[in-house]
DNA sequence: GCCTGTGCTGTACGTCGTACAGGGTTTACT
DNA sequence: AGTAAACCCTGTACGACGTACAGCACAGGC
């Protein structure tokens, strides 16, 4: 049986047990196994990262797996960890703060849309690795130079994750299940007879959503308007 | 087999076609599933509305469940409109946008912590139902009396609830797999080993973070900070 | 009367995560 | 050197899941 996940996490590290070196070599490390899960996930979104499929993909069978990790869910956990702690973040060089939580949302953008799947892992053990700390370490020096106190840092940066975990969620999912599709027309047709006129204001508005939505750029304009309001917003608690 | 999905949504509106009367009469009408499904959702998660389960509550078998619902996705998109038609919505009255926007963001809240398993429900049908667009509908009208274009109005909006959708999410799982479990604090423990003295704000502001949230009424002041940075964010684009 | 559409059921398939019991291989200890 | 322990890997199998399919019984329209 693996190493608890703590162990796994920080297998790195240079505080990490060397572990004993009995029996035969594993045909793969850790991360190699992990590697693999992530090419599997890029590729396809979690659901085809299932234990068969990764064990065939490393020519094992699907207990073996089990070997290198404790579960499906100690994988999904390694699999976030690894791609936080490779995560290219621009520089802060000695740009004022709001310039560095705009670096910040970028940045978290662009990981979100190289590997969507991580908005499918919701595990609070993420925050055990190496990769997670170090990635908040850095992403909380974004105030550095304001007056916020502790508990408010971690409130800011966490308003501007989740601000960009929900927005990443609409762009990176909308052009995958779009709106097409036969059955959805048949849907929305059918589903313009029992509006009839009702809802006038929703209606309205959201024609007026839906269209700027096909056109040429618009996923960057929400995106910007969203980012623009979080900034005011936090530049209203900050530096006034 | 059951009617499309748009059909058993708007089930109860005027201009529903009325079916065929032929064979046995249901011994459940369509509400009365989606009410036992949702019955089971509260009390045990998304995970515990199994086809099987739900056929159970209902003494029928677990394909008879197909009788009333084309699929168990389709079931999920109609227990979401299902709680949204009934939402409670503090009237709006005369108030200005900051404190309508405040009702709607406490309304959501309030409905997130009865139903924790909407957080769960990401199906971009759920905008079918005639509950999704009375809330939609409802909400929207929070931006009355402001210049807002419809564009942006729709973005607004959206900012608001992703908040919620965010902030819920953190304030519902919080208690319920909470920081306690005796192999959390063995992963604490052998985390503290491999940190160290590295990462140093990360660890002083997670620590004042972590601390703040076994005080009392934590939650609701990290509620508090965030809603306010979304009024501001907001109050920097509508009224200057 | 039959036909047709409907509610309901039993059986069964494929997929998933993973428990369990081994077998082979390498190192550490006596 | 011999033994035991630790380790990698495998095969089989279980229980859960969603749901396809075929068939039954019942009710209304012709």
């Amino acid at each position: 049986m693996p190493r608890p996940l703590v162990d796994l996490l920080w297998r790195d590290s240079p505080s990490a047990s060397a572990g004993g070196s009995r029996g035969p070599r594993a045909r793969y490390s850790t991360g190699d196994v992990v590697a693999r899960a992530i090419a599997l996930a890029d590729e396809g979104g979690l659901t085809a990262v299932t234990v068969r499929a990764l064990a065939q993909s490393l020519e094992m069978t699907a207990m073996s797996v089990y070997t290198h990790v404790n579960s499906r869910d100690d994988l999904l956990v390694l699999m976030a960890d690894h791609v936080y702690a490779r995560m290219t973040s621009t520089p802060f060089g000695r740009a004022a703060w709001r310039t560095r939580v705009r670096r910040v949302a970028d940045d978290n953008l662009a990981l979100l849309r190289t590997h969507p799947w991580l908005l499918d892992v919701d595990d609070p053990r993420t925050a055990l690795g190496p990769g997670t700390i170090a990635k908040y370490d850095h992403e909380l020096r974004a105030f550095d130079g304001t007056s916020i106190g502790d508990i408010h840092r971690d409130a800011a940066l966490t308003f501007v994750l989740d601000f960009v975990r929900s927005s990443a969620s609409r762009i990176v999912t909308r052009p995958a299940t779009g709106e097409f599709g036969e059955l959805w027309e048949e849907s929305v047709a059918s589903l313009a007879r029992y509006v009839g006129d009702d809802f006038a204001l929703a209606q309205r508005v959201g024609r007026a959503a839906g269209e700027a939505m096909g056109g040429p750029h618009d996923a960057e304009r929400e995106w910007a308007y969203g980012l623009d309001r979080v900034i005011a917003g936090l530049g209203d608690a900050i530096s006034g």
